[in-house]
DNA sequence: CCTGTCCGTTACAATTTTGTCACCCCCTAA
DNA sequence: TTAGGGGGTGACAAAATTGTAACGGACAGG
């Protein structure tokens, strides 16, 4: 059973992301307010993922991320950072200090159970990130799910291959053959017009974002960053 | 379209992957028959991704694959390594001398596709392997398919969520309230049929190696290497 | 403005997937 | 050996997924 190490001053998040995580049954929960007491749990219990607030008293997120970083015995413990909305200057140096994904605040519970399922199972022997983001999608690939502004939905197989193609290159126009060779295994069977009732199907459940999957007229499709 | 550079001194085995992959009519490729000559094409003409043989004429393959990963034009080109079945210190001299992926001769050219597909797909921005190996298992999460020794194998949406659940902890008891949720996110409702149906359905896809789903009586099921 | 082509959309039927039930066998503990 | 609980299996019906056809609108070139 995972343990998971919220630090957060706020304790309403806290009491939210500890909510969240034991409905889950799966889950040890222990908590920090600020910094110094955070780094001192993390050595004493050494859990298997943090959940880090940058904006913390005394002590705040980066440094202890920092920290933890630096120390041998903490190094390895996945951390997710929470960030303000924006603050992009603060997310990137998360990163690079050794955050190992980031969420800006305010954040969905569901998108956040998803990354931490996703982090603590990648620290697992078979790793590898799981879920592919872009803007405000997380698609989670072994979920098959897609998390579209905290809202969760269920795509079918091909829809989710579909949208995986289009979603890997963003910005990229795929062929019509590329696509139905990719989804559907087709090789030459260009006169369908499965694929476009499937893109349809796809911008009906991705609602006020289908837009996003743009018309290649006579090429294909592409999926737009804007 | 990629550029893949075959790299085998033997020609059927060079002609059984560029067959394969002009099939795919997405691929572009060159040859070489010699270390020498597969520095100089990769120098040249720097491809995409590099199937490279250990056992060559003149260079080998390891002097190869070290030469091109010291070399920062062809650096990130990522390697697969060929290499003859159970020599398992060439695999690991292979591995650590920066090849991405290795396949042990004799090999099953569709898995060997959907390595290359997958290393292609790593090499774009959004990174991540979506192949989970394990033995002769390869599932591939954004294809939804399973390759067992060289047989593609369809799986639902459903068997594709349970399979990966039990494969990606071998030898771990899953309990049969973990799966459920996982899979199906039922929260509480344990006594039901369904997946003892899903395991008979899933056992009866791997045929001969359905029996290394074990089922653990009064706990859940766990996939068992042996 | 006309025209041919391509795409969006809806409806529908075939197919596949899915969960449940019933029955039986196996395992375990007494 | 027996009784009870749990799992394997096959059949079945409900539900979801999927591909196709048909119609109409949008677009580009003339």
């Amino acid at each position: 059973m995972p343990t998971i190490l919220i630090v957060d001053d706020e304790e309403d998040i806290r009491d939210l992301i500890s909510m969240n995580l034991l409905r889950e049954k799966d889950y040890t929960v222990i908590e920090a307010a600020d910094g110094l007491e955070a780094l001192a749990s993390a050595k004493a219990q050494s859990p298997d993922l943090i959940v880090l607030d940058l904006m913390l008293p005394g002590m705040d997120g980066l440094t202890v991320c920092k920290n933890l970083k630096e120390n041998a015995n903490t190094k390895a413990i996945p951390v997710i950072m929470l960030t303000a909305k924006g603050r992009l200057e603060e997310r990137i140096g998360g990163l690079e200090i050794g955050a190992d994904d980031y969420l800006a605040k305010p954040f969905s519970p569901k998108e956040l159970m998803l990354r931490i399922r996703n982090l603590i199972r990648r620290s697992n022997p078979n790793q590898g990130s799981d879920v592919i983001g872009m803007g405000p999608f997380s698609l989670d690939k072994s979920a098959l799910k897609l998390v579209l502004e905290g809202e969760e939905i269920d795509l079918t197989s091909t829809e989710f291959k579909l949208l995986l193609c289009l979603i890997e290159s963003p910005g990229v126009t795929q062929e019509r053959a590329t696509l139905l060779k990719r989804v559907w295994g087709y090789s030459d069977m260009i006169q369908t017009r499965t694929l476009d009732t499937h893109i349809k199907r796809l911008r009906e459940k991705l609602g006020d974002f289908g837009p996003m999957i743009e018309t290649s007229r006579g090429i294909g499709y592409r999926f737009c960053e804007s």
